[in-house]
DNA sequence: ACCAATGGTGGGTGATGACCCACTGATTTT
DNA sequence: AAAATCAGTGGGTCATCACCCACCATTGGT
């Protein structure tokens, strides 16, 4: 049973693909044991990396919408994870910060991606670990252009974003995606 | 702007999970044009790889639910790249074959997608692609193992001629995975 | 003070993708 | 020839996302 069609594998990108999804549904699954998702993760390491900010600008920073990021915060405040205060300044914004318990849970989280990670990547050594690293993230920074108008996707192509995920336009340079 | 938060950029799994992402949905994207699915291609490639086959065959083979492959071969079959013909020996089952047109069509379809490979690879000069290719190809090939139970996708091996690594026929495992 | 714009929410919507089950022919068993 | 089995279908279900819109509170003009 079994032989993938080799002109599958002679697609570099159907490889990426491939191996791309089975880490990000592994990590997912790894997440959902603690109950958090993907989200979750990305937001807090937004928070962790770049400190306190207003939802908006983290809606933007992550490249998701405003409304699907409240619903994460929920989820996160009511794990005591992020606190949301109100912006003295101005009453409409609301600042999130990290809280310590929050900080934990990222540490936590983050160990669980490297767990993860060492399995997909467990065929690899060290060196090739940090070479396809590398690779990647070469890769990232460089903004795909533009490609395939199709239906639903623009492709827009920002400057600089990386990512656009078909099917959306994406405007701006988002970051993570980690949703699909 | 943008920023990922670099505590994501330091996860292999993470770029991994994007690039993939990206690449996957701007192939898909470009198939859309032809309304033609990732499955479709899928499905092309395996019959023009391994010849015609029993349904069932194809389904273990691409790991796809026998019940879908029957509605991608619907959409195959209408357009005239795939033949469904039962067997004079066992009437239950239906052998699958590709048309001229098919073979066409898989040719073009193959040619888009390293359309697409080469805007996402585009950063990469010929060796890293190759070198990237390298890596991919030995994650493809090793089971996930356990950890989180992903379903879906073993993998395996083509055997076939770009693969670096020397000579090992292949066990065999389901393939390819379109989809989940 | 009034009005337009803005941040945040809540409540949907639509598309996609995997999975499942019941049903029909054909074949094999016994 | 009846029973058990199997290939192929058809018709759902469920879960996941990204996206959108109407709405409240709060501001910034002017």
């Amino acid at each position: 049973m079994d032989t993938v069609p080799p002109s599958l594998l002679d697609l570099t990108s159907f490889l990426l693909a491939r191996t791309g999804r089975t880490a990000r549904a592994r990590l997912a699954a790894r997440l959902a044991e603690r109950d958090q998702r993907l989200w979750h993760l990305a937001v807090l390491a937004a928070l962790a990396d770049s400190g306190p900010q207003v939802q908006r600008e983290l809606a933007t920073r992550l490249a998701i919408d405003p409304s699907d990021l409240v619903k994460v915060l929920d989820d996160l405040t009511r794990a005591g994870q992020v606190e949301r205060t109100r912006s003295t300044t101005d009453r409409r914004r609301i600042r999130v910060s990290l809280t310590t318990t929050g900080r934990t849970a990222l540490a936590d989280l983050l160990r669980q991606a490297r767990a993860v990670q060492d399995e997909v990547l467990a065929p690899l050594d060290a060196e090739e670990r940090a070479a396809l690293h590398r690779l990647l993230l070469r890769l990232h920074r460089h903004p795909p252009a533009s490609g395939t108008p199709t239906p639903g996707t623009p492709t827009p192509d920002t400057t600089t974003s990386d990512a656009p995920t078909p099917g959306h336009p994406t405007p701006d340079t988002p970051i993570s995606e980690p949703g699909r």
